[in-house]
DNA sequence: GAAACGTGGTG
DNA sequence: TCACCAAGTTT
């Protein structure tokens, strides 16, 4: 539970720190060994694609999509989004209703939004692409220091440390002990070549994703492994962190198809949780005549859902909604659930 | 600073 | 089945 502190720290004798050239004890030999590593082991991802490393817009879109969401999760939406959007001034344009629909299913819908709002912003400022102050992004709904950082060292080359999950734990361990975010930072700053940041900072993360992995870091394939005070020895203790106890929770709902289309309702915008989005009516009581048609489960944050999905009979009216086709569905921000649902117990049924 | 926010993959 | 996790930000 309480493991975030503890890890480590102080595993090593006192005054054994390693000396080197930067103040915080990394050499230029450390970043060279990290750099030649990542050009021969960097995976061939969408966002690094030359027409695109370079971009601070396209940057930036994968920045956000991969927060706290994983690289195969993200690859696909990423493709779909830019070539709807292909740039800033298109997404500043956009409607909020279609920009969460080609978001459905990746979660954390406040992302898109604030993407939305930031283009606009933007645009409204009289821009035509990012802001390249470090400040100025910060002050962009959904730009935190990571994000600002990142998108400056990789696409615009700019120094800026940008310490994420995976930064975080290589750095750890390196240091032996568990680093607060600042002393990740500071530490981040040393790791980052004085003409190739962005590269710096990407070897670090991609190494975390890779290598030195939470649960079972790869050792043997780390090319900086002599610098690291840890090599494995604290495993996942130093990352890491309590969680909220899991809260289980049985729902019910309505899974009504005619001619071909569904019965969908939209949540309100004002609801806490995936304001706006479409999701299936709520099956508040049974109906004699209902079918039961099986049950998914699916988890939201600290909840995890079991939900049981009924047919209504025929000759009922309809529970509240509107009726979508399949066609239809595929424009909407369907909850991750419902496409969950659909998928599973209306696959060929909605025309 | 803790808690909340989504989802799918993994061991 | 279940706990843990993933290129964070906001309140």
């Amino acid at each position: 539970m309480t493991r975030r502190e503890t890890g480590a720290a102080g595993a090593t004798g006192a005054g054994e720190r390693r000396k080197a050239a930067a103040p915080n004890g990394i050499g230029a030999a450390a970043r060279r060994s990290l750099l030649r590593w990542f050009a021969v082991a960097q995976r061939d991802l969408p966002w690094r694609r030359p027409e695109r490393a370079n971009d601070t817009y396209a940057v930036w879109v994968s920045e956000v999509m991969l927060q706290q969401t994983r690289v195969a999760a993200a690859e696909a939406y990423y493709l779909r989004f830019l070539a709807r959007y292909p740039r800033l001034a298109d997404l500043a344009r956009a409607k909020e209703a279609e920009v969460l629909a080609l978001w459905s299913g990746l979660g954390y819908y406040r992302r898109p939004r604030q993407m939305l709002r930031a283009a606009r912003a933007v645009l409204a400022a009289g821009g035509r692409e990012l802001p390249e102050g470090f400040n100025e992004l910060l002050a962009l709904p959904g730009f935190g220091r990571y994000t600002a950082g990142a998108v400056l060292s990789i696409a615009r080359q700019q120094r800026h440390p940008a310490v994420d999950g995976n930064i975080r734990r290589v750095l750890s361990r390196l240091a032996g002990r568990a680093l607060t975010n600042a002393e990740a930072e500071a530490a981040n700053r040393a790791w980052l070549d004085e003409h190739r940041p962005g590269d710096s900072n990407q070897a670090l993360m991609e190494l975390g994703a890779t290598v030195c992995a939470p649960r079972a870091p790869r050792c043997g394939e780390c090319p900086i492994r002599r610098y690291c005070r840890d090599r494995g020895r604290a495993g996942a203790a130093l990352t890491a962190r309590p969680r909220r106890a899991p809260e289980r929770r049985q729902e019910s709902y309505w899974l009504a198809i005619h001619g071909g289309r569904v019965r969908l309702r939209r949540r309100p915008a004002t609801a806490a949780i995936m304001p706006g989005l479409w999701e299936l009516p709520q099956r508040r009581a049974a109906v004699s005549g209902e079918r039961r048609l099986g049950q998914v489960r699916h988890a939201i944050t600290y909840r995890q859902i079991a939900a049981s999905v009924y047919a209504p009979p025929d000759g009922l009216p309809p529970p509240a909604g509107q009726w979508r086709s399949k066609a239809e569905c595929a424009a909407l921000a369907l909850t991750g659930l419902t496409k969950k649902i659909l998928r599973r117990f209306a696959a060929g049924e909605q025309a």
